[in-house]
DNA sequence: AAGCGAACTTACCAAGGGGTAAATTACTTA
DNA sequence: TAAGTAATTTACCCCTTGGTAAGTTCGCTT
């Protein structure tokens, strides 16, 4: 056996498995650093392998972007309608949402950013995607949110839109302290976030608030 | 006076004014497409000049983002500073200090996201810098959080790194949220934002909460 | 009018990104 | 052992981006 000259030929990983890899990298990387800053040869190097095999095997960046997002929308949609419709008060549905999240999440935390990615260029192919799994979260979430806003007395349609706006915003927020604490478990994480709750409940709780109403 | 052949020499604005006018344009890139995203030459081209001239005035690009990070870091750490320091009830601490954040940012909301830009590149002089504002607007935000935690309970640190944290991200949303409804004044957003607390308490005082503790 | 400095552009370079065509290597099968 | 096919690389192309060097035009002064 001479030395080969060249590096390329099989390295013995059958098509499907390094499609997987390619996902998890990519998935990883589209989550940690965004559509636009992500570089193929970055997600390709993590594999071990070339930018080229990533288009022969996934076509150009969009599609790739779009075969992790497929996978992780149906996840967390699937996590969060279960979550929701399973019956219980109300009160508890805020942490039964998050509690599917964060289990849906396990193992591949950035995930989450995959699908509420802000860079993707617009008009896209992609972004219409996304933006079709987030509809269908935001949907749910809306019921919620426009659920507790009558309760508390607002009527204001603004008002909602910023409700769920923030609370979306809430979940991302708790997702990406959780990447950064990696040993927490879902559930730790869920059972924290029970304890923020009680803590923004003594918030409001204090006497004097400014409810003013235009 | 024959035609110019060259769109070159002076267009009669002086370097301070012409400064200002690229120091805001670039804010305003900057801030809605992020550091790594926003690109020289359509800052220039708002301006209706060319990316040279940047150069020639800012130096390089990681400058030119310092040089739009230094007064807004300012502002908003002034605006804070004053919110928490005036007296009154602890209640209503969230909502000054918001007030505080929403006025010191009229007329360029954009320039919150120079602040809190995600895509510095790590280990430059700008990410330090941004990350010298940041820390102090954080500290005076965890001397806030630490209170409430105490109060409701919990002595878990992570539990106060978490709740900073979202806190700190809540306002980010906020302001984003801004950005899409122009029409919106601070005072009616500070309002609004009063309504949202009331909303989220109605959550918090429903019965069955599930706050385990690990 | 000649000169000078401030304001501004044209023309360029190197690096990096996405993307493609054409090899090259290795495993399997006849 | 020769052929065929799957897996993978090499060597490109083109475009955009940050960055630099060398002009070019204008207005003011002497």
């Amino acid at each position: 056996m001479a030395t080969p000259r060249s590096k390329a030929g099989t390295k013995g990983v059958p098509r499907r498995d390094r499609q997987q890899q390619i996902l998890e990298a990519a998935t990883r990387e589209f989550g940690t650093r965004g559509y636009t800053a992500a570089s193929l040869a970055a997600i390709a190097a993590q594999v071990g392998v070339t930018k080229t095999l990533l288009h022969q095997y996934f076509g150009t960046k969009e599609a790739l972007y779009t075969a992790c997002l497929a996978p992780v929308g149906e996840r967390i949609l699937d996590a969060v309608t279960t979550a929701m419709g399973s019956g219980g008060t109300t009160g508890e549905t805020p942490l039964r949402v998050l509690n599917g999240i964060f289990t849906a999440l396990e193992g591949q935390r950035e995930a989450w950013f995959v699908l509420y990615d802000t860079t993707l260029p617009a008009g896209g192919e992609a972004a219409a995607r996304a933006a079709g799994y987030r509809g269908a979260i935001d949907r749910l979430a809306a019921d919620g949110t426009a659920d507790l806003l009558r309760r508390s007395g607002s009527a204001d349609p603004l008002d909602a839109d910023a409700l769920a706006y923030v609370w979306r915003d809430v979940v991302a927020t708790l997702v990406r302290w959780w990447t950064k604490h990696p040993e927490q478990s879902p559930e730790a994480m869920t059972q924290r976030c029970a304890r923020l709750f009680a803590a923004a409940a003594a918030l409001t709780a204090a006497p004097g608030t400014v409810t003013g109403s235009g």
